[in-house]
DNA sequence: AATGAATGAGCGTTCATTCAT
DNA sequence: GATGAATGAACGCTCATTCAT
C-alpha cells in the first residue's frame, strides 16, 4: 500500500553494501580495499554503490555513523535515568565495549580503519570523538561534586584515559587476543579497577 | 666492533629522511603522503630514498623501529632495577608519554599514522606491541604476587587498559587538545589513578 | 497512407525531448551534456528517452534532421522558381541565416555542438553537407552559364567559401558577438559582397 | 656544454607527443582519443605525458598555442609592413590556408576538433579567435578610409565572412573533398572573389 | 652514492543504456 | 507506454618505484 520510498531503498541494498563494507575493510583495511570488491561482497554491480554512498569515504562515514548512532542514543536517553556517577559510568564502559561485542569486524573498523582516513578522522570522527570525552568528563565531574569520586584527579584527563583503555581493550580483541565473548568480563573487571580508582580515599 | 650501520651512513642521510617523514607523515598521514614530498623536505632526491629505505612502507617501519628503540631498551636495562611493581609501572607510565613529550609529530605517527597501513599493524607492530603488553601484565603479575597488587584482576587486561590509556591520552593531545607540558602532570595523575585502582582493597 | 510517424507521437513527447535537447545542448554542449540532464529538462524518465530515440547520438543526429529538413525542402521545392542565379544565390543566403535567426540555440547547436561529434561529422552530416554545397555550386554554375557570373571562379570552391561564411557569422552570432536581429542586415550585406565579387567585371 | 635544461626537455619528447596528438586527434577526434592511444603513437608511457601536460585538455590547449603561435608572430611583425589594405587582406588568406597546406592533420584539428571541448572553445580559442577577427575588421576599415574598399560594408561583418569562408574552404580540404595543393589555389581565387567584392563600385 | 625523468599498473568514478515493474 | 534503479564498461590521472646517467 505504500507508495514509492522517498529515495530507492526498495530492498535492503544499502544496508547489504554497508554490511559488505564491514566486513571487506576490517579484512584488508579502508585504501587496500577497491570498490569493487565491496560491491562484489555485497552482490551488486560497482556503479550501484554510488547510487546509496557519494564516495568511498563516504561509505566508511556512513558505517560509521549507522553503528554508531545505537550509542549515542543511548548516551541522550538512557545514560540520565540512572541515579549516580559510577552507575552511569559502568554504563558507558558496558556500552562501549557491548558494541562491539559479537562484531569483531565492527571493532576492527572501528579502532583501526577508521583511523585510515586522515581527512575523516580529522573532519568527521575527531569533533564526535570529543564530544563524546566530554559526555564522559561531565560524568566524572559530577561524581565529584556528588562526593562519589575523589576531586583531584582531572575529568577530562579520566575521560581520555577511560575512552582509550576501552579502545586499547577492544583493539587487541578485535586483533586477535584475547578469547571472544570476554569483552562482557572485562568490561566488569574494568569498571572495578577504574572506579576503585576513582573513589575517595 | 662498532655499533654503527653496515653501509651508507656518513652523511646523515638517513637520518635527515627519517626527521622529514616524521614531520610530514604527521601533517598529512601516510598514504597522503607522497614519497616526493618526503624527498623534498629531506633535501634529497626521491630516488635517493629506495637507497636507504625498500619501500615506502619500509620508511613509516623503520621511523617506528628508530624512534621506539630507546623505549624498548629503557624496558629491558631499566625497569628490572626498580625495587618493587607500583614503582615499574609508574616507571612505564613517564617513560610512555615522556617519550612523546615535546615530540608532537612522533606522538601523532605513532598513536594515528602507524595504525594507517594495515599491513604494517598486523604484521610488524602487532608482534612488537604484544611483546610491549606482556611486558607490563608481568609487572602486574609479579606485584598481584607481591602482595602490592589486588589479585581479582587480569594481568592482561590491565595491560591492555594501561596502554590504551596511555596511548588515548596521547592521542588527543597530539591532535591538538590538552596543553602543551600537560603529559608530564597527566602521567603523575593517571598514575595515582591506576595504582589506586589496583591497590588492595 | 498518412505521413505520420508510426510509432508513437501521440503525446509530443518526441518534440518535447528535441526541444529540451537544443537547449541544452546549446548550453553545455554534447559531451558535457548527461541524457538524463535532458530527460529532466523535457520533464521525462531517463528510459523514455530510449523509447524514441536509438542513442544520444541519434539525438543529436535525429535533432539536425528535424530543423534542417525545412532548409532542404526549401531548396529542392522553391528555390527552382526563381528566375536568376543571383536571385537564387540572395534566396539561400536569406535562407541559411533565416534559420537561425530567433533560434539561438540551434544556431549554436549546428555551428558548434554538431561538430563535437567526430562519427557523426564524418558519418552522418558529411553527405549532407556535401549535397548543400554541391546545391549551391549548381547555382553558381548555372549562372556562370548564364553569363551572370565571372567564369573564372570555381563553383566547388565558391560554395565553401559561400557557406563558411555564413557560418562564421552564423558563429559569432551564436557566441554572442554582434546584436539580436542583425543576421537579416548580415545576409543582406553578405549576399550584395558576394555578388559583386562573383560579377563580370 | 649546456648545464642541465630548465625543465626535463632535454629529449625532444614534449614535441613526440604534440606530433602524436595531432595525428590521433585529427583521425579520432578529441573525446573519442584515449590518453593511452596519444602515448603509444608518441613511444612514451602514458604517465610521461602527464610529466609535459597538466591534462588532456591542455595537450589540445597547447597544440593549438604551438602551432598557431607563428601565425599570430606573423601578424605582428609582417603584415604593417605591407602597403595597402587589400594587399594585407591577400596576405592574411594566404597565411591562414598556407598554415594548413601539407598539414591536413592540423587543419583538422584546428577546423573540427578545437571545437569538440566546449571548455576550450569557450574559455580558451575564443579570445585568440575574437582578436584575430578584430585584426582582419581592422585592415577593412583601413582599406575604407584610403578609398580601396566600398565604405557601406561592415567591417566587422566583413571579417567574419572572411574568417569563416577560410575555414569552410580549410574544412572541406581537411575532411577529405578538393584535392592536395588545392588551397593555394583556393587562396588566390578567393582573395579575387573577395578583393573584387570589397572594390568600389 | 645521487639524481630525477620515465615508467605503467592500478583504481575511483561517471554515465549511456537496459529492463523489471 | 513510462519509469528510474541498476548496471558495468571505460578512462583520466596518480605516484611508488626503477634505472640510465
Amino acid at each position: 500500500m505504500s507508495e514509492t520510498p522517498v529515495l530507492l531503498e526498495r530492498s535492503g541494498k544499502r544496508t547489504r553494501i554497508l554490511d559488505a563494507a564491514v566486513k571487506v575493510f576490517a579484512r584488508k583495511g579502508f585504501h587496500a580495499t577497491r570498490v569493487s570488491e565491496v560491491a562484489k561482497a555485497a552482490g551488486v554491480a560497482d556503479g550501484t554503490i554510488y547510487l546509496y554512498f557519494k564516495s568511498k569515504e563516504e561509505l566508511l562515514t556512513s558505517l560509521f555513523e549507522d553503528r554508531v548512532s545505537h550509542l549515542l542514543a543511548y548516551m541522550k536517553d538512557e545514560l540520565p535515568t540512572l541515579p549516580t556517577a559510577p552507575a552511569r559510568l559502568r554504563a558507558v564502559i558496558n556500552m562501549q565495549l557491548g558494541l562491539l561485542e559479537g562484531e569483531r569486524d565492527l571493532a576492527e573498523v572501528i579502532t583501526v580503519i577508521l583511523r585510515q582516513s586522515t581527512r575523516l578522522m580529522k573532519e568527521f570522527a575527531a569533533p564526535q570523538f570529543n564530544a563524546y570525552l566530554d559526555a564522559i568528563a561531565a560524568i566524572v565531574e559530577e561524581g565529584q561534586e556528588a562526593g562519589d569520586f575523589r576531586p583531584d584527579i582531572s575529568p577530562s584527563l579520566t575521560a581520555r584515559a577511560v575512552f582509550g583503555a576501552l579502545d586499547g581493550i577492544a583493539l587487541t580483541w578485535a586483533l586477535g587476543r584475547a578469547e571472544p565473548g570476554a569483552l562482557a568480563r572485562a568490561a566488569t573487571q574494568f569498571a572495578d579497577l577504574l572506579l576503585r580508582g576513582l573513589a575517595l580515599p
